[in-house]
DNA sequence: CCCTTTTCTTGACTGAGTCAAAAGAAGGAG
DNA sequence: CTCCTTCTTTTGACTCAGTCAAGAAAAGGG
């Protein structure tokens, strides 16, 4: 996998780092992770890392657009690999799980406000809000005990 | 006009203090104000107004349904007295200037992701990413100076 | 193998926001 | 009108996410 992770990181323009591989390695296997998840996961194999490499390796990524950023409200900011499709996010207000939606309507609907009100806009970010599977039947346990 | 926000708070179960009409006032004035615009403007009628006061004036006003709170990626908290409408936002990448929009296409479409990946919907949160007019304009002259 | 450039480490720092205790107002009861 | 209870505001310490900067270390082309 690492060989892989290479490539990708040669083809962004980027020189192929250890901190940029365990970061990548740590994306892979959490979607949606926060810098503290990505510094612990890292350490497992780069057990020096320091949480401003990882701010630089995000950084970096971000840049370079193999990453992207997301900034759910009253959250940490999140990252993800899965990048240039547009898709959107569902957060859980109780957990702060993060699942990804394809676009809502069809291609990129959201794009198209009815009055730009003199914005040229490039993008539309949508955040659906709501409660996780898990968070539902958790609540509805304590609300109606076995 | 005071007197109309005192009603108001009271309706909504909120006891009338100094702070909170001076608060609501630079609402009115600035549609989506940062904590720190809030205090600097509500101090003109509150010299002794401590920031703190207004977070727990704004946290007060968005349980109570009277203003709601918007978080855009990278910026301080913004506050609009907007409410129950579901609008939603345009943000210059440049300056931070936010204008509202209505959504985009019809009542709530975007409540209806195709995939909800058993999570409850309960909000669609949309921010359109561009530039302002103003913006534009001036990184027009910028790149090609008369 | 060396040299230049980029990246990582270390550590100090900022800014938004929270928490808690005590002083101070709001507004209902008498 | 005054008192009393409850809710607000003040004050000040504190947390957490993220940034900045200088020197050490590593990448990768020559």
């Amino acid at each position: 996998m690492e060989t892989t992770w290479a490539q990708h990181l040669r083809e962004a323009g980027l020189r192929v780092t250890r901190p940029r591989l365990s970061v990548l390695d740590v994306l892979a296997d959490h979607p949606h992770a926060d810098v503290d998840t990505i510094v612990t996961g890292a350490r497992e194999q780069h057990p020096s890392l320091s949480p401003q490499a990882v701010y630089g390796v995000l950084t970096a990524f971000v840049a370079a657009g193999i990453a992207r950023r997301i900034e759910p409200a009253g959250a940490p900011a999140l990252f993800e690999l899965r990048v240039g499709d547009n898709h959107h996010h569902l957060v859980c207000r109780s957990c702060g799980a993060v699942a990804d939606v394809d676009c809502a309507v069809g291609a990129a609907p959201c794009l198209s406000p009815s009055d730009t009100a003199g914005f040229v806009v490039d993008e539309a970010e949508v955040v659906f809000w709501g409660l996780c599977s898990t968070c539902l039947s958790r609540k509805h346990e304590e609300e109606h005990p076995a």
